[in-house]
DNA sequence: CTATTCCGTAAGAAAGTGCTTACCGTAAGC
DNA sequence: GCTTACGGTAAGCACTTTCTTACGGAATAG
């Protein structure tokens, strides 16, 4: 059994900043410059959350001349509902356990 | 349009210990020094942990006796499900408007 | 070639996080 | 009552995160 931890990706998405920039990427590609120009923080810092959220797998850049275009990469997320539907799954079949159990005991 | 913002919940989730200990207490409500034997950190640590799964409205407490009796409120994933929907929705709706963009131009 | 624009990285400050030990309150057992 | 078990909180420490300013490298414009 082997699935991927979702740790980088729920690290990079629990920063309130990072998930603004992150669902800003995901309407359009955007230079960082720009980025920076729609939020409150400067342009290393820009920098610097992108480059988490790119180790995250979670954007892509593409260079497109001085400046670096940064794209979403949507499916990664599929690694978070991944983990949601395993918990689910887990709990669901704990659930499905306890009943089977009670129906042993008293039906 | 307002929905509940995951901020707490990706941040809870965002530490391993604390998926863990979350995980643990979906299989089986358990009370603090149990899970303090399970994990490879004090039970103060697990403590501060409880107090932010319980903050972010990811876990439940019951006392029993001197105990404290910790449950999961798995129903509280929802608001991450309903982030990825919601995500989703707008990322397919860009797509959708891209293609109706260059039909517009091409076809 | 020079100037300009774009952006990543280095360095450092401030704040936050995660852990430990020590302590205190509360519930049950004798 | 007194003792024991349980667990939250305070204080302090090491480490990490997040931001800033300063710098330097690479691509384009003149």
């Amino acid at each position: 059994m082997s699935y991927e931890m979702p740790e980088q990706i729920f690290a990079a998405l629990a920063d309130s900043n990072r998930r603004a920039l992150f669902e800003e990427i995901s309407r359009a590609p955007t230079a960082v410059a720009r980025l920076a120009d729609k939020f409150p923080i400067s342009r290393p810092a820009v920098s610097q959350h992108l480059r988490i959220l790119s180790d995250a797998g979670l954007v892509t850049v593409r260079p497109e001349g001085t400046r670096r275009i940064y794209a979403a990469n949507p499916e990664r997320l599929e690694v978070v509902r991944a983990w949601l539907d395993r918990y689910w799954g887990s709990v669901l079949g704990r659930f499905a356990e306890e009943i089977d159990r009670m129906n042993g005991e008293n039906g």
